[in-house]
DNA sequence: TTGTAGGCGTTATCAG
DNA sequence: CTGATAACGCCTACAA
């Protein structure tokens, strides 16, 4: 490899020359400039980013901490496709890489690891819990001073760099369209409460149920592990109270498919027998049959907000920090949840 | 930052007994042992992964490349979960860490950048194509010794490290299922032959047709790119023809269920008027309506397999350069292939 | 505008 | 078995 020394030698200047040409620093006489360009051109010279990222103290890394369920496909292509080219594209601009870390359940209490060994700047969260042993991970990075940003998940009461989507009035507007549509009698099948999406979602439909003068019917909500199984399964309840359901409000798409594939199974058909909306908008929605209203959430934007606030806390000992990012959603209207036969019938 | 050299300090050592324990090198005291690491928990030493590397000159980073696709979403989440969980798995084996690189389309050119700056000691690839652009970077890599694996691509002429599937086979398979149900009438929906998988399933279905005394008839063969829309789109060319079409290979899942739309729209529904099997059973194939059949791809292993070739390259001056690892496939029958309304009726 | 020199935290070699 | 001590390639005051 060739080094700074040598293109110094070459362009007979000095080590440090060479440095403040490559990093742009100082003023300098333009033909300096150019004969240290020249020379790094002849001998093909780049800087080592181990070298730079030793001296400097700072990796210069973002760590990506996500973490691997082998089983329950968490993430969708979209999500997945989205958030990361997000932080992608905020990482490239500020001249960052981005580090992964698939985390196994095991790990999952040591968010510390990339950080001891300093090989990562600042990290960005995904797919967090709020449960214990993550609450007090997650306070102890806080503790430390080490930079992390939250996606989709917040802790209440706790103070962290937040960007989630704001998923109460999603579900709200959801809801609300199953309402205008004409449904009255609206099921709700929800993820765990460990996610605070849930719980969002949850604030949501009661908001909308109330607000239309319904009572909220604890036998009307399911929950599922966000899996498209665990709809499938829970297809079998919603069917035990077929005649109390109109429209189902489901917490993510998955669940929502699989949903309808549990009840279609029955011969109710969505869209036909009954109204369904979904969450996230990933492909998948697209794929169904029949398509599937959802949700949309800016995943893109979301990773490319949490990297570029994480970021900015690198150089400041997180003095900003508590920053919580709400992003807007948006419901996309498909034939699952459009007038069908229901309505006339019933 | 607690440094070596305090933990040396205060366990009463050289800094380089404690890097002698901590990397364990050479024979040594148990007792000194214990002392310094009695001595690091105490101060709460972790060593610096950068300087290691800078000291070392390895970065202990394999790095991953993709090209990031805004519109078609190259990658199911399936895919993109298996393959990445599986390069996981193998570089924390060998304690290397996963640097992402998200290329746009500008700089495929220059595959280069990540070595140069020796972030990273090896790559795996994926997404590539068989562009001359993409070829001669390869071959500059390659050429500069810098270890590389191309997983699901492979070059032609070219010897470099390939863990593929056995698409080929895959096909044939395919397609054999396709003609034991009964169908002789099989349409060819493949990908841009950019891509070494469209040449392979091409040849598998050719294989398979002859073998059954079946001619190839170019106008039973379709281009998309990999996307659901473009087999949306196709279903209008298929459907002009639909006389002399009983099933359909498609080359990927999303573009066999975008297919599957937009015949279903023309009423032609899959598994009962026609046949349809896709490829790499995704999760989308469990997803659709009916169900697909699929060919199922071993991502997890590909991705684990290739992680695993490219560092075992890293040491030796790639050396052993142009292993070609082709791993099998599995046809999973699903509802939309399986003897339906159309084999009776015609 | 440019050069000098100390330092960054390890590894690794070589004595002892 | 353990301790010195030179790298490693670059950054960055401080000097000139």
């Amino acid at each position: 490899m060739v080094t700074r020394k040598e293109v110094a030698e070459l362009a007979k200047v000095s080590e440090a020359t060479v440095s403040r040409v490559f990093n742009g620093l100082g003023p300098m006489k333009p033909a300096t400039k150019e004969r240290v360009l020249e020379a790094a051109k002849v001998l093909g010279y780049h800087p080592n980013a181990i070298a730079q990222s030793f001296a400097r103290r700072r990796s210069g890394n973002l760590g990506v901490v996500l973490p691997y369920m082998p089983k329950v496909h968490l993430f969708s292509a979209y999500y997945f496709a989205e958030i990361l080219s997000g932080i992608g594209e905020q990482v490239r601009e500020q001249g960052y890489d981005l580090l992964l870390s698939l985390l196994t359940p095991d790990d999952e209490l040591d968010y510390g690891r990339l950080y001891r060994s300093q090989k990562v700047d600042a990290c960005v969260i995904l797919g967090a819990r709020d449960t214990e042993s993550q609450r007090s991970s997650l306070l102890q990075l806080q503790e430390q001073g080490l930079p992390f940003c939250l996606v989709n998940q917040r802790f209440e009461g706790l103070s962290f760099l937040e960007v989630d989507a704001d998923h109460v009035e999603g579900s709200y507007q959801a809801v609300r369209h199953l309402l205008d549509e004409g449904y009255r009698k609206i099921a709700f099948l929800n993820g765990s409460p460990q996610y605070t999406n849930s719980l969002d979602r949850l604030q949501g439909y009661q908001k909308a149920m109330l607000e239309a003068g319904l009572t909220i019917d604890p036998s009307m909500q399911f929950e599922g592990n966000y899996s498209r199984t665990s709809g499938y399964e829970i297809a079998a309840k919603v069917w035990e109270i077929r005649d109390q359901v109109e429209a189902v409000f489901a917490a993510n798409d998955r669940m929502a498919i699989g949903l309808m594939q549990g009840l279609r199974e029955r011969g109710w058909i969505a869209g036909r027998d009954y109204a369904v909306i979904g969450c996230d908008d990933s492909d998948a929605a697209k794929l169904s049959d029949p398509p599937l209203s959802s949700i949309k959430v800016p995943f893109f934007e979301m990773g490319k907000q949490a990297a570029r606030a994480v970021l900015a806390s690198v150089g400041q000992g997180s003095s900003e920090s508590g920053l919580q990012v709400k992003l807007p959603t948006e419901v996309k209207i498909r034939q699952s949840s459009k007038l069908g036969a229901l309505r006339a019938g019933s």
